[in-house]
RNA sequence: AGGCGCGUAGCUCAGCUUGGUUAGAGCGCCACCUUGACAUGGUGGAGGUCGUUGGUUCGAGUCCAAUCGUGCCUACCA
């Protein structure tokens, strides 16, 4: 074994292997254990975010896995429909070839060239950390199968009224030219004005000033609305007014969603164009103006000067004009909000179209209820109560979009715009009995993404196609995901697996939180801040880092700024951690579902975790070299060290079960880092090293063997190339860690007593530590230590191991049968021993005396609290007895303290 | 405006559900140590009035109320 553990040389071939050994396809097994990655986008490439969930689901897979359970993690990729297709028109742009110029085959052609090409670059990032799952059955949302899938349940939804076809308002993004969700538009404060406009009155030389933040939508406006209680304007309600530029009548209405408080009082109704407007004009029954075209140029509804022109370049040309008119009154700044679309950064304009949608009132009541009923559970609790306000104030879900990238709706029209929706254009003629004279023509829109999305849970798991399959792995038993996705995944999957299986598709959620940069902020490539896990993994220059960074930013003067900030951050680039310390870092930093920083100082900690743990492997295997190992078994006379270790990595296996079961990562990697360093390689090696024995030998690779497979979920790589080694001296005689067996509890001993003697020694070998350092002694200086010991079992055990004692304080050790008081020692007092030290030589008295003459007053203050306590009636008779009790030996011991202090005091006054 | 979090050591975070050790960890810092698994190491140490104020209680980092700071989500009054 190398002295150093090198990540690179182990990690690639050992994923390999695992691949190679079909490592993970589900065994064959009665219990099983199944869960589908929320399908990541084709065209992406892997970020710290699907890092930080693959691993906590790698975590959990190869825990189950070693249960012997079926295990089958589902992978694959969504098609990503307006992403995808913009990636592959930019790319088409940038090559010369205008995207629109191609036949919807053609391009559609290209989008599939490009998926061949680049859509394996997320799967093997993802294989690169480690993640164990079964790409035999990887899946992607527009393959046939799943095709075939979301087709069948569009005809049936229809078929069943849940999903019909309507003219509405939309969210619609000019540049993209489709309809988006409204969980795809952002909402942005910016910096406006309230402009009041003069509206005068039709036969009367009265005027009423109506506030608006959107001037140039006056051309749609087909009424005035006033509240009916409001005195100024009650007069003018059911009167018209005349809408300047257009000498277009329209009526003053009122209704009680006007506030009378805010601008005029008086508001404008664009129901053609305001999603509230929408509503009021509904309600009033009103005129529906649509003033814009697809492109978001203004059609011919408007003035003459105006149409052509888009919407958003107009306002100031317009306000300038009506100035002209008379009609502009003023002008107030305003901030107000924006919806922006995610993808393009256009303004999203509300408009009518014709669009599918589906009915979403019972499905998600149906959402709701498998919640409430604790069918599905969240984790961490708190976010059902998102889930809740979603699903209760959903609407129903705008379905179609106008792109070519994605599942084209099975709907079929005839040239008077009658709809057919099936399977295809036989199935629709034999279905609605339509003769071949009667020409019809598919729909050109195809289904938002979320929709295949949707019935990933099923769609994967051979639904309807194997059911051997299908019955045993659904419903999965957990999904893990961010909470940004409750709405676009979690709430409809669950909805669509309920409606089409009846069932759930899965009994947990657990909600993970975001990996954002070292100073909180979000990671993005617009900002500059992106760390790559591959980087983190494979290790990255400087100058590569800076590259990567000042691509992509949102504009150019903030170039030397992030500069300045890598090069500060990563003054030598990033080194190579290896994936297993990304991985344990994710582990250790998953609490309560909090955001993460990330942080690299973190990562290097548990990169050095790594080399600690291989470096003790090889510890084991050197100083076994020479013992024939064969039973895996504890020896009958094993020491008290022996049976305190494998006892104390008990409790890290039961901590390992209890941690994910309550998805407490953190806690996990806490145990497993404190037992192995500071129990394990602290102090049963170097106990080891004195005791190096048969029965020792035997203990350690045991003990070993049991770690590195409590380990091997979270840091796999690793464990399994330590195993390696194991299998060949012996040690093992299963080949392949992955398919070993997780420990469970031995309860080793019957000696419950042991760890606390275990942990008096390690007291005794701290305490002269202790003294030797605060001292200055030389850490070579042997010292001679006298020690009384009352208690029985405590004399017994110091007896069988003062050479222990001595090697690990470098001390030379004399019991003695009573009390010593001498003045060239020092004492060090406990309830069951005293210890002389013998301190010839001594440095810096003066500081010394002023540290202990401090340590003397705060353990006094201490003392005054507790005795505050016991002198209070109320607490020796409310407080239970236990406590009580804790306080007293808690006194004592802290008195003796102040008595050592006290010793060696005296002694070093003299 | 409403909802949900967060505020504990220089930094990043546990601990709060179920109140009770002298409030913990990693990193950083200081001193000493090139001892045969590991300098990606060892030994020891310094560092915190748990945001603030009140309340409940024998006892509050933990429960309650108020308040300040901060982050996110949802909805928006045009």
């Amino acid at each position: 074994m190398n002295k150093q553990y090198k990540p690179r040389e182990i990690e690639q071939k050992i994923y390999e292997s695992w691949e190679k050994n079909k490592c993970f396809s589900p065994k064959d097994s009665a219990s099983k254990f199944s869960i589908v990655l929320p399908p990541p986008n084709v065209t992406g490439t892997l970020h710290m975010g699907h890092a930080f969930q693959h691993t906590i689901i790698d975590v959990l897979v190869r825990y189950h896995r070693m249960l012997g359970k079926s295990v089958l993690w589902q992978p694959g990729t969504d098609h990503a429909g307006i992403a995808t297709q913009l990636v592959v028109e930019n790319r088409l742009s940038s090559s010369g070839v205008d995207p629109k110029s191609l036949s919807r085959e053609k391009f559609i052609e290209e989008v599939w060239n490009w998926k061949e090409l680049s859509g394996n670059t997320i799967i093997s990032q993802t294989k690169r950390i480690g993640s164990s799952a079964d790409w035999s059955r990887n899946r992607f949302t527009m393959d046939d199968g799943l095709s075939e899938i979301v087709k069948n349940i569009f005809i049936d939804l229809y078929d069943k009224k849940l999903i019909y076809r309507g003219n509405r308002l939309v969210n619609w993004d000019i540049k993209l030219q489709t309809a988006v969700s409204d969980l795809e538009v952002i909402n942005e404060e910016k910096d406006g004005f309230l402009y009041h406009l003069i509206y005068s009155i039709k036969d009367s030389d009265e005027s009423i000033v109506v506030a608006t933040t959107r001037p140039e939508t006056f051309f749609g406006d087909t009424a005035i609305c006033v509240n009916p209680s409001d005195e100024r304007y009650k007069k003018l309600i059911g009167r018209k007014i005349v809408l300047p530029m257009m000498n277009r009548e329209i009526p003053i209405i009122s209704d009680e969603i006007v506030d009378m408080e805010f601008g005029t009082g008086c508001l404008k109704i664009t129901p053609a164009h305001d999603f509230n407007d929408y509503k009021i004009g509904k309600k009033h029954n009103l005129d529906f103006i649509n003033i814009l075209n697809k492109d978001g140029t203004l059609n011919e509804k408007v003035d003459k000067k105006y149409v052509g022109k888009n919407i958003h370049d107009v306002r100031e040309e317009l306000i300038t004009d009506l100035e002209h008119l008379g009609v502009l009154r003023e002008k107030v700044p305003y901030k107000n909000v924006v919806p922006v679309g995610e993808r393009t950064g256009e303004i999203i304009e509300p408009l009518l179209t014709n669009q599918w949608f589906m009915n979403m009132t019972d499905l998600a009541k149906e959402g709701v209820d498998v919640v409430k009923e604790k069918k599905v559970n969240f984790v961490p609790k708190h976010w059902e109560k998102i889930y809740f306000n979603w699903l209760e104030n959903i609407e129903d879900w705008c379905i179609s979009r106008q792109i070519v990238w994605g599942h084209r709706i099975p709907a079929w029209f005839d040239e008077n715009g009658n709809v057919y929706v099936g399977t295809c254009e036989d199935n629709i003629r034999t279905k609605y009995k339509i003769s071949d004279s009667v020409k019809i023509s598919q729909d050109n829109d195809v289904l938002d993404t979320w929709f295949s999305s949707a019935l990933w849970p099923f769609s994967t798991l051979d639904w309807k196609k194997d059911d051997a399959i299908f019955n045993k792995y659904f419903p999965t038993n957990l999904l893990v995901t961010g909470f940004d996705i409750i709405f676009f995944w979690v709430a409809r999957m669950i909805m669509m697996s309920l409606k089409f299986t009846g069932n759930i598709p899965f009994n947990k959620i657990y909600i993970h939180g975001l990996v954002r940069d070292s100073e909180g902020k979000k990671m993005s490539k617009s900002i500059g801040n992106v760390i790559d896990p591959l980087d983190v993994i494979e290790g990255i220059s400087l100058d590569q880092l800076l590259e990567k960074r000042t691509t992509g930013l949102l504009s150019d003067n903030q170039k030397s700024n992030v500069i300045k900030k890598t090069k500060r951050d990563f003054p030598s680039g990033i080194k190579e951690y290896g994936a297993d310390a990304l991985r344990f870092n994710f582990c250790a930093m998953a609490s309560t579902g909090r955001d993460i920083n990330f942080d690299l100082k973190r990562i290097e900690g548990y990169r050095n975790f790594c080399n600690k743990l291989w470096n003790a492997s090889r510890f084991i295997i050197l100083a076994c070299n020479d013992y024939d190992y064969k039973e895996n078994q504890i020896s009958k006379d094993s020491s008290i060290f022996d049976k305190w270790i494998l006892y104390k990595l008990d409790s890290v296996v039961a901590d390992f079960k209890k941690y994910t079961t309550n998805y407490r990562f953190d806690l996990m990697a806490n145990s497993i880092y404190d037992f192995v360093w500071n129990e394990y390689c602290d102090w049963y090696l170097e106990i080891s090293k004195n005791q190096m024995n048969d029965t020792t030998k035997n203990n350690l690779i045991f003990s070993i063997v049991r770690i590195i497979k409590v380990c091997h979920p979270i840091i796999p790589f690793i464990t399994e190339d330590i195993w390696k080694e194991f299998y060949d001296k012996g040690f093992v005689t299963e080949p392949m860690l992955i398919n070993s067996n997780f420990p469970s509890q031995i309860r080793i001993s019957k000696e419950y007593d042991i760890e606390s003697r275990v942990l008096k020694i390690k007291e005794i070998i701290k305490k002269v530590r202790k003294t030797r350092a605060e001292l200055g002694i030389h850490p070579k200086e042997i010292i001679d230590v006298k020690i009384f010991v009352k208690d029985a079992s405590l004399l017994k055990d110091i007896s069988e191991n003062t050479s222990l004692v001595n090697a690990m304080s470098n001390i030379k050790i004399e019991m003695v049968s009573q009390e010593e008081r001498n003045v060239e020692f020092i004492d060090l007092i406990d309830d069951d021993y005293t210890l002389y030290l013998k301190i010839r030589r001594m440095i810096d008295t003066q500081a010394e005396l002023r540290k202990i003459e401090k340590r003397i007053d705060e353990l006094r203050r201490i003392i005054e609290k507790i005795d505050m306590k016991l002198n209070n009636k109320d607490f020796i008779e409310r407080a239970p007895s236990d406590i009580i009790n804790q306080n007293i030996s808690n006194k004592t011991k802290i008195e003796n303290d102040i008595l050592s202090l006290r010793s060696l005091k005296n002694t070093l006054s003299d």
